[in-house]
This record gives C-alpha cells, structure tokens and sequence, in this order.
DNA sequence: CGTATGACCATGC
DNA sequence: GGCATGGCCATAC
C-alpha cells in the first residue's frame, strides 16, 4: 500500500508513458521532455524519467528506453549501456559525449497515430514536414 | 511528515 | 559554455 493516494505515478501513466516510447523509431532519439510533450496531461519531464526507471526488466526488451536522452543529447543514465546500445543502433556519439539531436531528434508521432490514441504531436513534426518543402 | 535522492530542465552568472 | 540554483515530481526512510 502506497501512503499517498493522489500524487503517486498511475500504472496507466506508465503505460501511456511506455506505449510512446515504443513509437521512437530505431536508430533515432527523443528527449524525456518531448515524450512528456506528447503524453500530454501536464506531465513534465522527470515524471518520464521515473518511469522509465521503474520499467520493469521483463518489459526492457519490448520498450526501446536506451532512445531517451537528456535536453542537452547527453545520457543521464549510470552504469546502464545505454551509450553502447544507442550506438549498436547507429547514434554517433561527439567528443563530449553528446547525440546531435538536430540530425537524431525523432520529430515525433505523425498526427493520425496521435489522434487515434489520444496523444500530442510536437510542433517538431510540423517543422520536419515544412523543411522538405523548397523555400523559393 | 521532513529530508534526501533521482534515467529532468530552464535560467543566470 | 561549464557550473550553481531553483523548481518540479515520485519514492524511500
């Protein structure tokens, strides 16, 4: 039993949190701010993060958790490979250790899925749809 | 219930 | 551009 009743993380938030995470395509990255984005409901960035830290081993195989970096393209993950299976994937990583998030950002959901399960697009997807249209 | 810690982030120097 | 601070939220003790 939990002693807080109404501030504590819903198991259905989790899911929510999981079923987007397992849209980042692979080879491709998103930030624990944009998946909280798209979650909607106000949830902020940390909450994310606590999610996927209560991910359950059983489930890390089906959920791709090692996409989700930090604002800056940076792993804020310790111990964990995370840095190792991101590359296994393709990511380069820079000297600083940081993902180019302009070349890796995944842009997220395209607007039908987002519709169709109730979830938020990032105006990125909208700025990676105009930018393969000629300027003049 | 106060305090500390953690897979965060924006801001300011 | 690196580092400190404040704010945020959930969990553990």
């Amino acid at each position: 039993m939990r002693r807080s009743s109404e501030h504590d993380l819903p198991d259905v938030l989790k899911q929510r949190i999981y079923e987007v995470v397992r849209q980042v395509p692979y080879g491709l990255v998103s930030t624990y701010g944009d998946i909280a984005l798209i979650v909607g409901g106000g949830i902020e960035a940390r909450t994310v993060g606590q999610a996927l830290n209560a991910l359950p081993k059983h489930a890390a195989q089906a959920v791709p958790w090692q996409r989700i970096v930090n604002a800056q393209g940076g792993i804020s993950t310790r111990g964990l490979q995370q840095r190792a299976l991101l590359e296994a994937e393709g990511v380069v990583f820079d000297a600083r250790g940081l993902i180019d998030l302009r070349r890796y950002r995944w842009p997220g959901p395209d607007a039908t899925w987002a519709a169709v399960h109730g979830y938020q697009t990032l105006p990125l997807r909208a700025a990676s749809d105009a930018e393969q249209l000629p300027l003049f």
